[in-house]
DNA sequence: ATTAATGTTCAGAA
DNA sequence: TTTCTGAACATTAA
C-alpha cells in the first residue's frame, strides 16, 4: 500500500517529532528479523547513528529519508507494509526497529519506530555521498512531473501505459492502487501502449496524476480491507472512500454512469478500469 | 485444507 | 536494450 501519498503521510507525520533529535540507541526488536531488513549491520548502525541528530525528514519516491548531522541518509522503504510511527502500533508482534531519542523538553515523543506485517521492508545507512547512487535512475517524481517529462517518457516505450506508470524509473512514486484511479480519472485506457498517447491525453495524464496524488494525501492515504496502512498517529487513511475503480470491480462506474468497472490483470498485477470511458 | 490474492522491488531470464 | 517472471514474506478470503 505505502504509495506516494501514503509515504508523504508518513513523513508529515513524523517530522515535527523527530526533525531535530539526537538518536540515543537503535534497538532491534525482539520479533523475528529477516536478514535483509538492515544495512549494513545493526552494530555499524548503531555506532554511526547514535548521537547524531536528525536534520530533516524527506519523502524521495515511496521511501523515506533521515537525513543525518552527520551527512549520513537512513532510507527507510516500506514495500508492502512497512509502517514509520510514532506512536503505538497495530501490534508488537510486527515492530521491526525502534530509535529512542535523547529527551528533549520540547518533544514529548520519545521513540520512532518501523513496523512492517509482512516483513519486505529494509532499512539502510548510506553515505551522504553515496546517495544519489543509492537511489539510481528512479524518474522524476510524480508530483514534479510536468508536460515536457511525461511527452519524454512516455514516447520512449512501448509498454501498455498502466505498466509503464508502475515502473518507479518512469515515473517515480505511482503504484498499483493509484496508477489505476489515475488512468481513470484521465479517461485512458490501461491498455493503451504509452507512445499512442496524443499531447491532449498526455495533459491529462499529467493533471490527473497531480490531482488524484494530491488529493490522497490531503485524506491521508488509503487503508484497504486488510487495514495494513496507517499514519504515523496508527489512525487509518480516508482516500479509500474515494476510489472509483480500484476494488470496485461489478459496480457501475461513478463517472460516466454507463460502464461497470472490470477487472484485469497486466503484468501480473490487478487493474481496475470503465471500458465505457476509458479509451 | 490448499490455493489465490494483496500492496513493492529487484535479480535474472527471455 | 527492453520487457517479463518469480521470489522475498505474512495474512486473509475463497
Amino acid at each position: 500500500m505505502p504509495e506516494l501519498p501514503e509515504v508523504e503521510t508518513m513523513v508529515r507525520g513524523i517530522r515535527p517529532h523527530v526533525e531535530g533529535r539526537v538518536v540515543h540507541s537503535v534497538q532491534r526488536c525482539r520479533c523475528r528479523c529477516k536478514p535483509n531488513l538492515i544495512r549494513p549491520s545493526l552494530r555499524q548502525i548503531r555506532r554511526r547513528l547514535a548521537g547524531s541528530r536528525i536534520q530533516s525528514v524527506h519523502r524521495i519516491a515511496k521511501r523515506v529519508v533521515l537525513q543525518m548531522s552527520t551527512g549520513d541518509a537512513l532510507v527507510i522503504e516500506p514495500r508492502m507494509t512497512g509502517l514509520m510511527l510514532v506512536s503505538d502500533p497495530p501490534d508488537r508482534t510486527h515492530l521491526r526497529l525502534q530509535w529512542r531519542f535523547e529527551p528533549d523538553a520540547e518533544h514529548s515523543v520519545h521513540s520512532l519506530w518501523f513496523w512492517d506485517r509482512r516483513g519486505l521492508g529494509t532499512v539502510q545507512l548510506i553515505a551522504g555521498d553515496q546517495l544519489d547512487e543509492h537511489l539510481g535512475s528512479l524518474g522524476v517524481d510524480a508530483l514534479q512531473a510536468g508536460i515536457r517529462v511525461w511527452t519524454r517518457q512516455c514516447a520512449g516505450t512501448q509498454r501498455a501505459i498502466k505498466v509503464a506508470l508502475l515502473d518507479q524509473k518512469f515515473v517515480a512514486g505511482i503504484g498499483n492502487l493509484y496508477a489505476s484511479e489515475i488512468l481513470h480519472a484521465a479517461g485512458i485506457s490501461p491498455f493503451r501502449p504509452a507512445d499512442t498517447l496524443n499531447g491532449r491525453e498526455l495533459t491529462r495524464l499529467k493533471n490527473a496524476t497531480r490531482r488524484i496524488l494530491t488529493t490522497a494525501i490531503r485524506y491521508e492515504g488509503s487503508t484497504l480491507n486488510d487495514g495494513t496502512y496507517r499514519n504515523a498517529l496508527n489512525k487509518a487513511g480516508r482516500f479509500q472512500n474515494e476510489h472509483r475503480v480500484y476494488m470496485r470491480a461489478g459496480r457501475r462506474c461513478a463517472k460516466c454512469h454507463r460502464g461497470r468497472i472490470e477487472r484485469v490483470v497486466q503484468a501480473q498485477r490487478a487493474t481496475f478500469l470503465c471500458p465505457e470511458c476509458q479509451k
